[in-house]
RNA sequence: CGGGGAGUGGCGCAGUCUGGUAGCGCACCCGGCUGGGGGCCGGGCGGUCGCAGGUUCAAAUCCUGUCUCCCCGACCA
């Protein structure tokens, strides 16, 4: 049993000047975790426990659905990360160095490279695959901004697992029994969370899903639809999320554009404002950079452009043009457009402008007039310029999906999965004879959680104004045994003895045996978030009791519970909470 | 990388503009009282003011350089 009276539990009355996130706060103020440098934390005695009761029910999920647990370097050779590219591709992300001899190394920044290079030792036959390895093992990047206490860090923990499979069937089985294993990984650690559709950024492949967890201090936006019956219908990352935006009605276009001066208006909200009409009926022009050649995008004037989703459409990395490239290309900046650029280029208009366009039959849109000081009203995309269509907008609350409405939340991203296909297999040449005798890459799949991610996010789904209320499966500890009084006198006895018997009755107890004031012991207690309480003074005594309090809503339980049989009556309430 | 802010005892801060022997609250140590929401009295410990250089009779304070940390943005397998 944890004797508050020796354990290392620095609780601060105050947050560090410098915290802005909620579960920043907490943790540092409930003695869990201390920073060494920017990004760089360090666990402490109750802040690992949590840590390691969420290591422990991810091992346990990955060892239900047969993946085995390894540990690779960290330290790593350059040497693979060149074969597959990553090493120049990454960029200042990685830390690299140089060993005694001028090697190249790399601190790894996720295991790919290693875990296929073993495999692509090891793998002769199909009769080998499928399989899939998992550890638990540090992480490295060099973050531009770390941020927000234990949220992005530049060294963290990582669970990550490699699937391994002779073909696409079989990747796909691997990945919906990962999807399973992280659906009871989330629901047991008590988060609310999320399974969205993502994008597969860098790492290539097919299908990616992330693991949100809504919260303040998210980093991601998550877009949902909740049907009436609470369930939710839809859920994407904003980066890649599509739905329905209400159409708007569009003036007369009449027989082809029309020029208007607008002078001094290079920007959508100037000129709603001087021509009196919504920034809806606008054409935003987005001029972009693609592979070397020039496209403009057009978004309606109340949309924004989502670049992931633009280079997902455009097939390839998107830049802004500069200045330069617009003028040279297209026209004045701030006032360009589809029409007659200075020269041919590709243009491409979002499905909401389309959408918008058969809504209204006779209607047209204003767009730059590629002279300054000038627009074109009544330009119907088709009939006034050629552009092919595509989904680049950013959703925006209130479109819909089947229907529904949908609202944006800002979420942690606490996992990911991918389906990497042959992006590692091939380059590192991890291959297998299929039963044809026939070479072929491994198919694989990756799946990433961070323990920390899932700890801040609890605390930042879980708390109140008095501190932290720790989902049960992950808390510290699950009561807190408060001995008021000091040490020598009859309720600190009696609360060792109760502590005593809840640790025989298996709970984990963290005994409060200090000699301070009842004001520190019950603050303490509230700050570190225990679900239960079980407070010991003399009030109670006198009746035989204990008192008894849940965390979670601060929850007295009426008239306590007796001193006789203590140990089940709280076993009781254990298996009533949360 | 762009913009903004901050480094003074364990935590939170004042002092810097206008140079003159470094202060407050909490925490900590000793003694006593108190003992159900951070209580009270008395006595203490602890800081080369991030670092380096410069100006000056004198620098936390002025100047130069440098390091570190935080926030917003960019970025983020």
């Amino acid at each position: 049993m944890a004797r508050l009276s020796d354990l290392l539990l620095p609780t601060e009355r105050q947050p560090p000047a410098d915290a802005e996130a909620i579960s920043h706060q907490l943790m540092v103020r409930a003695g869990l975790v201390r920073q060494l440098g920017a990004g760089l934390w360090s666990w402490l005695p109750a802040g690992w426990r949590v840590h390691q009761r969420v290591v422990a029910i991810i091992r346990e999920e990955m060892e239900r659905i047969g993946s085995q647990e390894v540990l690779l370097p960290l330290l790593q050779p350059a040497e693979p990360w060149r074969r597959t590219g990553r090493y120049d591709a990454v960029g200042d992300e990685m830390f690299r160095l140089a060993d005694r001899r001028d090697a190249d190394m790399v601190l790894a920044m996720t295991h790919e490279e290693a875990m296929t290079h073993h495999v692509a030792q090891v793998v002769r036959s199909y009769r080998d695959l499928p399989f899939s390895l998992f550890q638990l093992q540090l992480k490295e990047r060099d973050e531009p901004r770390p941020r927000a206490g234990v949220l992005r860090t530049r060294e963290f923990v990582m669970k990550d697992a490699y699937s391994f499979a002779a073909d696409v069937e079989g990747l796909e089985e691997q990945y919906a029994r990962f999807r399973e294993a992280y659906a009871r990984i989330y629901d047991r650690s008590g988060l609310r969370w999320y399974e969205v559709e993502s994008d597969t950024g860098m790492m290539g492949g097919r299908r990616a899903h992330e693991y949100m967890a809504p919260c303040a201090a998210g980093e991601d936006d998550v877009v949902l639809a909740v049907d009436e019956d609470g369930a939710t219908r839809y859920a994407a990352n904003v980066e890649v999320a599509e739905a329905t935006a209400a159409t708007v009605p569009l003036p007369a276009a009449g027989d082809g554009p029309r020029p208007v001066d607008t002078p001094g208006t290079a920007t959508i909200a100037a000129l709603a404002e001087q021509l009196d009409r919504p920034a809806g009926t606008l054409l935003k022009a987005f001029p972009v950079v693609v592979a070397e050649r020039m496209a403009l995008v057009l978004v309606r004037g109340d949309h924004q452009v989502e670049e992931v989703k633009l280079a997902r459409a455009l097939g390839g990395p998107v830049r802004q043009a500069t200045e330069e490239e617009i003028g040279a290309a297209i026209g004045p900046a701030g006032f360009i457009g589809p029409v007659d650029p200075a020269t041919p280029i590709r243009i491409v208009v979002d499905r909401a402008v389309v959408e918008s366009t058969a809504a209204s039959p006779d209607g047209g849109w204003v767009v730059g007039a590629n002279v300054v000081d000038r627009h074109l009203d009544g330009v119907v995309p088709g009939r006034d310029f050629e552009h092919e269509v595509a989904d680049v907008r950013r959703v925006v609350a209130g479109d819909t999906v089947e229907g529904l409405p949908v609202t944006i939340e800002p979420a942690i991203e606490a996992g990911n999965i991918f389906q990497l296909m042959t992006r590692y297999s091939e380059p590192l040449g991890a291959t297998f004879l299929d039963a044809d005798g026939e070479e072929r890459p491994i198919i694989m799949g990756s799946y990433g959680i961070g323990p920390a991610r899932i700890v801040a996010a609890a605390v930042e789904q879980y708390h109140d104004d008095r501190g932290i209320s720790w989902p049960k499966a992950i808390a510290p500890w699950d009561v807190h045994v408060v001995a008021l009084g000091k040490p020598g006198t009859e309720e600190q006895e009696v609360a060792a003895r109760v502590a005593t018997e809840l640790e025989d009755a298996g709970l984990r107890v963290v005994l409060d045996d200090r000699a301070g004031g009842a004001g520190q012991k019950l603050t303490d207690a509230e700050l570190l978030g225990c679900p239960l309480r079980i407070t010991v003074g003399r009030r109670s005594l006198a009746a035989g009791t204990v008192e008894a309090q849940i965390r979670r809503g601060q929850e007295d339980v009426e008239g306590g519970l007796p001193l006789e049989g203590v140990a089940d009556a709280v076993r009781d309430l254990w298996e009533r909470i949360p």
